[in-house]
DNA sequence: GAAAGTATGTAACATATGTTACCGAATAAA
DNA sequence: TTTATTCGGTAACATATGTTACATACTTTC
């Protein structure tokens, strides 16, 4: 197949490597490349996964089933993505999802002996392996904490010491406009303007249109916890 | 050191390895073994994390701590645990939390770079490595899904149909208390009676002390989209 | 600089859930 | 069987946030 080179090396596990490597990785794995049509079926929610999948040509969208009929878009994957990474080496390796594809698509299949086998001769895919992994370990576990703030309060509080971190002063400037921010936040607008106001009130802040000034930083990190 | 490699045995990374090669692992890697007593603080946050840390023994406590003094546990490790397994890999290796030892303990360290060389020359340590990885993911996706529910009645759809699939009939034995299933769903019980009533109202569910009964299995469904 | 458009604060009201208290039913103990 | 204890439903009230609407202040465009 013409420029599969190409696009593994576009690929985020091979894309520090030299062409002449990944010719190398080719020949040494026994891949599997299936084409596929707008909206051919690439996984079954529930299907057995033994393989890693990369994103070829294309892009495919993960999408959840319900008995209903009504499907919700997870994510989307376009060239270079991967998916599978982490069920393969999960002990129940189903996917969980179905993933479909959304254009005309060419998809590769690593079985996963062969990832392992991939992981071991070329150190540079089990870094990139493993950065990926890790990187969404990291964004998941901020993601659950940013869920786990109860109230409104909370939210704002970690977003102020968020900026607090970066700017070091007390004296914020808000990047973002209140309807971002509220977005960002998970809330309504008019609610997040609410509130800034009571934390005025209660002598934790000041704020104008674009700066938020921190008058009580104990108060607000006590908050937090 | 007496011992080691009965507790390195004892390690995710390592529990289905015979002694030989646990010993072969040992000749191979320049670990680092450190003791700490009880309070003492094994890494800051912020510090560089650029090894893997594993309990051999004692136990450890991973926490937050802010400015304003207060501390929060996150996690509780004990022998055979591993921390900073996904920080080590990620673009930003640091540590975002504090560990500190809870009791006399031994930490081993092993350098990203021997880590890296374990994996390639020991497949089942890869492949411990990445379960351990991707179940991490699995269940913080999980648990993503579950704090992204918005309404109480989102939760309750959630459980019956987790419960529909595992005992697969419409009259469903609650295998806990109320008090229990409202913890588990992190909501006050009075305020789950009160959303069980009005489901059953609504014509979803019926319901008694201890079992659900399924009427609407489509609304069910419809209403978790 | 005037006009138009957009962002923000504010208020009134609706809804969801927490909080507290109480009562009756189920269960365990005597 | 009686008594004590726990569990679950119910109600009244408190609080947090969503919803809608509107007025004012800022920004952009001409």
């Amino acid at each position: 197949m013409k420029g599969l080179t190409e696009r593994l090396g576009n690929c985020v596990l091979f894309n520090n490597m030299d062409v002449k490597e990944v010719v190398n990785v080719l020949n040494r794995v026994e891949y599997r490349v299936n084409s596929f049509g707008k909206e051919g079926i690439i996984a079954h929610e529930g299907e057995e996964c033994t393989s890693l999948g990369i994103v070829l040509e294309g892009y495919i969208e993960v999408r959840k089933t319900y008995a209903s009929g009504k499907t919700v878009v997870l994510t989307r994957l376009n060239q270079g993505s991967i998916f599978g990474e982490a069920i393969i080496f999960s002990k129940l390796h189903r996917y969980p999802s179905t993933i479909v594809s959304m254009t005309d698509s060419k998809i590769m299949h690593i079985s996963r002996r062969d990832v392992i086998a991939l992981c071991s001769s070329y150190p540079s895919v089990l870094e990139r392996f493993m950065e990926v992994l890790s990187e969404r370990i990291l964004m998941l576990s901020r993601k659950v904490r940013e869920l786990s703030y109860e109230t409104l309060r909370h939210k704002i509080c970690s977003f102020i010491m968020e900026m607090y971190e970066k700017q070091k002063s007390n004296i914020l400037k808000v990047p973002i406009t209140r309807q971002n921010m509220a977005e960002y936040l998970g809330v309504q607008r008019p609610s997040l303007s609410r509130e800034l106001i009571r934390m005025k009130e209660d002598g934790l802040i000041d704020f104008d249109r674009d700066t938020i000034t921190i008058k009580d930083i104990n108060a607000l990190e006590e908050f937090l916890t």
